[in-house]
RNA sequence: GCGCCUGUAGCUCAGUCUGGAUAGAGCAUCGGAUUUCUAAUCCGACGGUCGCAGGUUCGAAUCCUGCCGGGCGCGCCA
């Protein structure tokens, strides 16, 4: 990144030199050709227009008064345009070292200087298991989440739990029916019920430990009952799948603490409430949302608005630099209107972003597999995770953009074979660690300093390994792509997706193998061994730092 | 009907924000590689009118408009 800034600051001074005032943000890329250098800018394009010459002529005119250190830049050079800038082995070796250095800190950032930030994630309503869909979400949440982490935020990860109003009265009308249905009794099933066999399982367990004793009770029992039971399982789903959640919210306490009549009496005293047909409305349609919407019903009781008006309000009471919305897309069309509570509750609309995230399409062995939650077929996150496993399933629920549709597998994810990428990463960081296993049974008692694993490598003070042995196409390869990662992680803290970094750690492991497939570590000359497992050491980190990002174990064997 | 997301190789997708070099991967298919650190690996080949049509531009997968296909949502359900 330091490197980034020194080439575009060099690129600005030579604009100077040129008499270029006016001149776009300097872009630096990735070209796609290696003899197109490490990296390169098209600002020579850009600024055709404006001196009225060709690009050749303008890169060249530059290049001639770029002045990099030597120390980073090689090369400078102009071709077609483009200006490519290639770095230096000395760079390369210096990165490295960095990375023997700093471990576990190698992609770590300050960029996020220490604002809060607070997501919110996952907040399924409990009334029923979550799906997989939820763990796509939920794996999102969390490596995005990990990644601010890592950038120098402080993030506080927060479900927020609906577990009052229409749906939970559906779910204890549900649970209550099942229940009777056991003890004998004929039972209309609840109109909008929930229809799923969890609530024939649950209903099972009541009565096999308590028995009939429940037959006269009133709805409010089987709500709290079918709440704190499926609030349970969630909270055990989510452990399990390695998502951690700081702070669980719960609607209810918003109405116990008043605070949803506050920001209503707020709104009304505003002016952006009125009454029409009997309802109360917000009128959201004056901030940009389509139309306005219903706060309270005509039978006076509120609806969810209303206390994610509250809830949204609470975060911004709590000071966060950032706030961040982790929804489903069918949760879509509620975005305008919170944001524009937001606005009406006269706080920056910028300060909130809302992320959604697109749904999962899961199959078997290429046909669908059907769902429906309100015939409540759905393939649970907890099935998934049983079958395919909590690695894989993370893996592949953050390989794809979050604003596109996932197609997941599940015969594929559960493969152990080429055509399932988690494996692929997973292979290189326990061939590494093979390696090394088997250069500390190499060592001989007498010089047990010559060849060992990670801590040898260090003991041996890492400036005395001649890393210059290291210079076939395949180590050099491996060592850029090694320079680019604390850039992807960042990128990907910028735009909040994901998915650069499996796609990441699976180029790096690709030229991992290729390396190993061709060169031996564990060779005759002591000097290379020693140079080349500080290079695999190197990769060895990356990609445990990555797989720790995605929440994933890195295996030392497979 | 309206709104959001999406359409790139046989399949699954990067690349689109910020327009640039012959459009990239993986899988599948075909052909090869291992007496040596894990073959869950590697090397090579094949494969694309970037949904379609216009427009802007020196230059468009990328920006604009229209159309077509897929997904999701659409006033007192969440």
């Amino acid at each position: 990144m330091e490197i980034r800034e020194e080439i575009k600051k060099s690129i600005e001074d030579a604009l100077k030199k040129i008499k270029v005032k006016k001149y776009p943000e300097i872009l630096l890329e990735r070209p796609k050709e290696r003899e197109h250098g490490d990296f390169s800018t098209n600002i020579a394009f850009s600024l055709t227009k404006e001196l009225k010459k060709p690009p050749q002529e303008i890169a060249k005119r530059l290049v001639k008064r770029l002045e990099v250190c030597p120390k980073i830049i090689e090369k400078v050079e102009e071709a077609k345009g483009f200006i490519n800038f290639f770095l230096t082995e000395e760079l390369l070796f210096e990165n490295l070292i960095q990375i023997l250095k700093r471990e576990k800190n190698y992609g770590r950032s300050e960029i996020g200087k220490g604002e809060r930030i607070q997501i919110e994630m996952v907040s399924v309503n409990p009334t029923g298991p979550l799906h997989v869909g939820h763990g796509r979400g939920a794996a999102f949440a969390d490596t995005l989440a990990n990644i601010l982490e890592v950038m120098g935020y402080q993030v506080e990860r927060e479900y927020y739990i609906n577990d009052i109003g229409t749906q939970m009265e559906n779910l204890g009308k549900s649970l209550r029916v099942r229940y009777l249905e056991l003890l004998g009794e004929k039972v209309q099933f609840p109109e909008h019920g929930y229809q799923g066999e969890y609530l024939i399982e649950m209903a099972r367990r009541l009565k096999d430990r308590e028995g009939d004793k429940h037959r006269k009770e009133k709805i409010e029992f089987f709500i709290q009952y079918a709440s704190s039971d499926i609030i349970e399982g969630i909270r055990k789903d989510l452990k399990d799948f390695g998502i951690r959640i700081d702070t669980w919210k719960r609607e209810s306490d918003f109405h116990k603490e008043g605070k949803v009549k506050e920001v209503l009496k707020n709104l009304k005293k505003k002016g952006y409430l009125y009454e029409r047909e009997g309802a109360l409305w917000f009128r959201s349609s004056q901030f940009g949302d389509e139309k306005d919407r219903v706060i309270k019903k005509k039978d006076g009781s509120l609806t969810y608005l209303a206390s994610d008006i509250a809830y949204h309000e609470d975060k911004f009471k709590r000071n966060f630099d950032h706030l961040i919305d982790i929804w489903g897309a069918d949760h879509h069309g509620y975005v305008e209107r919170i944001r524009a509570a937001v606005s009406a509750l006269g706080y920056s609309k910028e300060t909130l972003d809302i992320i959604l995230y697109q749904l999962v399409k899961l199959s078997r062995s290429g046909k669908p597999v059907a769902m429906s939650t309100r015939r409540g077929e759905f393939v649970t996150l907890r099935e998934v995770m049983d079958e395919i496993g909590k690695d894989t399933s993370r893996f592949f629920f953050c390989m794809r953009a979050s604003n596109s549709q996932l197609d997941f597998d599940l015969e594929l994810a559960k493969k152990e074979s080429p055509e399932n990428p988690v494996y692929y990463v997973e292979y290189a960081h326990a061939r590494i660690s093979s390696i090394f296993k088997k250069a500390k049974e190499k060592k001989t008692p007498k010089d047990p300093d010559k060849s060992g694993p990670t801590g040898q490598v260090k003991r041996k003070k890492i400036q005395e390994i001649d890393l210059k042995l290291l210079h076939t196409p395949e180590e050099k390869s491996i060592l850029r792509l090694l320079l680019l990662f604390p850039d992807v992680v960042a990128s990907c803290a910028r735009s909040y997706q994901v998915h650069s970094i499996p796609n990441y750690l699976m180029e790096l492991a690709s030229e991992f193998h290729s390396f190993y497939n061709k060169h031996r570590v564990l060779s005759e000359e002591e000097n290379l061994i020693q140079a080349r497992l500080a290079l695999v050491e190197g990769v060895r980190i990356v990609l445990y730092n990555g797989l720790k990002l995605l929440g994933i174990e890195a295996p030392e064997k497979m």
